[in-house]
DNA sequence: CCTAAGTAGTTGCTAGTAGAAACAACATCA
DNA sequence: TGATGTTGTTTCTACTAGCAACTACTTAGG
């Protein structure tokens, strides 16, 4: 059973047991609410200010940030963790939009690079723009430094072990 | 019952601009990879020890809370904040899987209340047994009771700020 | 009592998605 | 050159969500 367009929220749990409240597992759950009201806010707002959703923001950062804005499409379907009919059919759509153009990659004739044309430069500026903003707005006056460096170790400690159980270290 | 899906990944970034390393904004992005991961995590092991997804777990977990293990259609789909067809669909796969059956809402003769059957209150067992697990043996293992404490204490913050912004506050 | 308007839940339809497998074009290396 | 592997696209299938139409019921007003 195939589930959906709901897994990006569902996938992110709305309810969770709130029974034994003072166990350091309410710490996770917090930490999942938070992130799925946050990343709603930061659809809304995406969708608001730039006209454009979260799911276009991975592929756009990853070309930004890669040297003269372009990648393999094999590059970006790794970096993004999609298989590559799905990056091909994204890259379809951000071509269409203008905001990504693809360019033969040289020396290999069977590559196709991705680029960000112009416009795709400024819709990723804007995105990114729009993301800080958000994250400004709702995460940084909840945390003083000293609170934000003790969830950023925690998470980092997180991120890696979990990376770890899913053979994908880094 | 298997589900994968983008949005469930693309809503959760993989990639995030990694640039100005000391700044209190990679705290979050920290928190974000984290989440994204063990919610991969999760879903592997939810599959792989329970023969179910997480998509699921939202429902049972609402049903099993209320009393009698049952709720009303609408009450059920705005709690997991999704739309009535969505949620007539889900139950019929729930109903269809044996976790769940229909039956009347007494007083009221258009309503139709989800009950968990035997069956479906010991799949949600078996869910929140796993999820627990992998909470146990992903986070709790990196975060000292201070520091659970912390990320509780912040995460709350975010997240009711996050909801009292999508007017939605609770 | 009867009708009009509203509510609960379901279903038909449409538009959209992802993934597997088939495919064409090219690369590599013997 | 020919065998084999890669890269990216396409086809095909299976599934999804949401809108709008629909049924069955309830409630308010005359």
């Amino acid at each position: 059973m195939r589930d959906s367009d709901h897994n990006a929220r569902s996938a992110t749990l709305v309810s969770m047991p709130t029974r034994p409240a003072n166990d350091r597992r309410q710490a996770w759950y917090a930490a999942v609410r938070a992130h799925g009201a946050l990343t709603e806010v930061m659809e809304q707002q995406l969708e608001a200010e730039a006209g454009m959703s979260l799911g276009w923001y991975d592929v756009l950062v990853n070309l930004y940030l890669a040297p003269g804005h372009a990648l393999r499409m094999s590059e970006l379907a790794d970096a993004v963790l999609m298989s590559r009919s799905w990056l091909t059919r994204r890259i379809d759509q951000l071509e269409r939009a203008g905001l990504v153009e693809r360019c033969s990659a040289g020396d290999d004739g069977r590559g196709v690079r991705a680029r960000l044309t112009r416009e795709g430069k400024r819709a990723y500026l804007r995105l990114e723009r729009v993301h800080s903003s958000v994250i400004d707005a709702h995460f940084l006056p909840n945390a003083t430094p000293a609170e934000a460096e003790v969830v950023q170790r925690v998470m980092n400690r997180v991120a890696a072990g979990a990376r770890r159980e899913l053979g994908r270290p880094e």
